[in-house]
DNA sequence: AACAAAATGATAGACGTCAATCATTTCTAG
DNA sequence: CTAGAAATGATTGACGTCTATCATTTTGTT
């Protein structure tokens, strides 16, 4: 954009560290001493030294100077484990895209933890302390106390980024991941325009009550009923605990119970168990599902009209962002402009057709 | 991942190409032979260089080559100019990001084409031709004839990659845009969904048949409410050729002539004429409207309740795409993974809160 | 004016790759 | 067996930055 008239000649080129010292008039030593601020440079100096960085446009090159430096970003993601399908999912593009990184001297570990264990992921990241990482993602989890690990990283010096569920501001460098209850608004606004103003009634499902994510989730959700939609009517909620075999039963209970039921908005996890529930359950004749996370099987529930949206995460993207944010922060950069991280709307019609199989 | 056991010790290094080169049992300059492709080399040679890498685990470091070649990137983007929002928006970003990306030795130089006039995209190519890019971006015109200049690039070796609007697949490396039909079938998913088996009838507005991606998104629209949702009937198309002025006189029209209009969806620009439409004009008891893009007018309009759904491009994500893709072509490297791109929905509760102004 | 302290200059090696050059060895055909 | 071709080895400078050392000049204090 700024380089239109050089980028028309055939050679271009970046102005090095000697030009500034050149045009500055002092030596490429000075000139280094306020490029890396190691001190003992006089004001004036410091002065002359910067102007002409600015005259020059002059910007470090980060490729020599990570080459001299033989610099290796090594960048740890505590993720919870087991067989939970979005963090499978997670899971697997931190893979896919960690062979890419190599080339780049971005190695990646990581790190599996307990889903809801605060001891589990305290462990994690001690070992993370010890290991010198040079930047961390971390899953958190709001009920863990974590402070001291953290505190420890971000005194080293190795940023720290939260991944999914946010983590206290003071003990992270940043944030990536959806506002939860702006994804429980959505739902509750597509949920009341799937009624046209006809009278219904949500049957919702939860894990529980302690995980914030869930909370803000259905707080948006009736908010949104509630303030624009008085003709849907809001059902007592059902707790899961994020087991399929009680979302099973949950889901044939509010199908079975209530008559007038239109809709049902699984908060949590466990959606493999409200599938079953809904094959083999009747569904009334207006009824619009819709729950969270893409996965192989509620894409394929999709596509099959089990379900009628599913609200993402888009995990990838996060892997994406994070990586971007530790980067930017190791090397003390400008994070590069991106937009606010939303929840996705993946209805039957534009839902990609390559999510990977994490089953 | 593949790098735990390093990664836990203190000080982990890459294999150089001299490493390459001492297990195999050749000489430095063998192994560079090998992975240079300078030829004559015995296929002997050829194969052990190649076991010793993939022993290794051998990664060409990019940023020593590009530091001793004095790479720069030159990469041109053609979009077209003027007041359209939508193309704002995404030099906006393209501004933006450019500032960040100098210090990757990346420098972007944009050119603005006349929007719908094959001539200057023609013109605008051969002007990138004779400044020796890297690597173009050009958004395309389904009408107009750009082999020749398009394969003089790609004779020199420079990747063309068609943006939001595709080229033919032999003219370029890759197109990074959405697919229109899907694009069209989302809206049409959601304008039956929003009529919960209600009989109901949709106003389409439609910049002009000439146009690919709105012929594709009628289509799309069209297909879905035939096949899923016959109690919503599809008005007949009215044409605006992107016009605020006629687009504004055909949504007066559509919603004065028609009492049983339910839902509006306009397939192409000038939503501005939508909107003071909208304004002026009493509106059905229940009436879906549903636009394209997201720019600042049409996300006040979003969240004032006047539209329901934005469906966006987000030129911001192709933008970025483009890039990575022109890197990774110029570089020779493997592209790295990334999901489908589909169009995203917007309603009043997940819009991203910074879109810029482009007014 | 003398002296220590502060600032500056000059310079060199390292990082991993590319792109050369030139000498030497090995292979192949007649 | 030998000339010529093909393959290989050895080496070098450049890219821009970092880090270090050491010599020299300037500054400020008494």
């Amino acid at each position: 954009m700024r380089c239109i008239d050089q980028f028309k000649s055939a050679a271009i080129k970046n102005p090095t560290l000697t030009d500034v010292a050149r045009t500055a008039g002092v030596s490429y030593a000075t000139a280094d001493r306020v490029a890396n601020e190691r001190g003992n440079v006089a004001q004036k100096s410091v002065q002359k030294v910067k102007e002409a960085m600015t005259q020059l446009g002059y910007v470090r090159n980060v490729a020599a100077a990570n080459l001299s430096t033989n610099r290796i970003y090594r960048f740890a993601f505590l993720i919870p484990g087991g067989k939970n399908a979005f963090f499978k999912r997670m899971r697997l593009h931190l893979q896919r895209v960690s062979d890419v990184m190599m080339a780049d001297r971005v190695h990646i570990e990581v790190i599996d933890t307990d889903a809801f264990k605060s001891a589990s992921l305290f462990e994690g990241l001690q070992q993370v302390v010890a290991s010198n990482a040079d930047g961390v993602a971390v899953v958190g989890l709001s009920t863990s106390n974590l402070e001291k690990p953290l505190n420890a990283l971000r005194a080293q010096g190795v940023p720290v980024v939260g991944l999914v569920s946010d983590l206290p501001t003071h003990q992270r460098d940043a944030y990536i991941g959806i506002n939860n209850k702006v994804a429980g608004r959505t739902a509750g606004r597509l949920i009341g325009l799937s009624h046209a103003g006809l009278p219904g009634a949500v049957a919702l499902l939860a894990g529980s009550l302690k995980a914030q994510d869930h909370c803000d989730r259905l707080m948006g959700c009736r908010e949104v009923l509630e303030a624009d939609f008085p003709n849907v009517e809001l059902l007592p909620t059902a707790f899961t605990f994020d087991d399929q075999q009680k979302v099973h039963d949950a889901a044939v209970e509010a199908l079975a119970s209530n008559d007038r039921i239109t809709a049902l908005y699984n908060v949590g996890a466990g959606n493999i168990g409200l599938l079953k529930a809904l094959e083999s359950t009747a569904r009334p004749a207006r009824f619009f599902c819709l729950v969270h996370e893409l996965v192989s099987h509620t894409r394929t529930a999709l596509v099959n009209k089990q379900i009628d949206v599913v609200i993402d995460q888009r995990p990838d993207v996060e892997i994406n962002r994070a990586m971007t944010y530790l980067q930017a922060l190791v090397d003390n950069r400008d994070i590069p402009p991106m937009q606010e991280h939303v929840p996705t709307i993946y209805v039957r019609d534009n839902v990609p057709s390559d999510i990977p199989e994490t089953d």
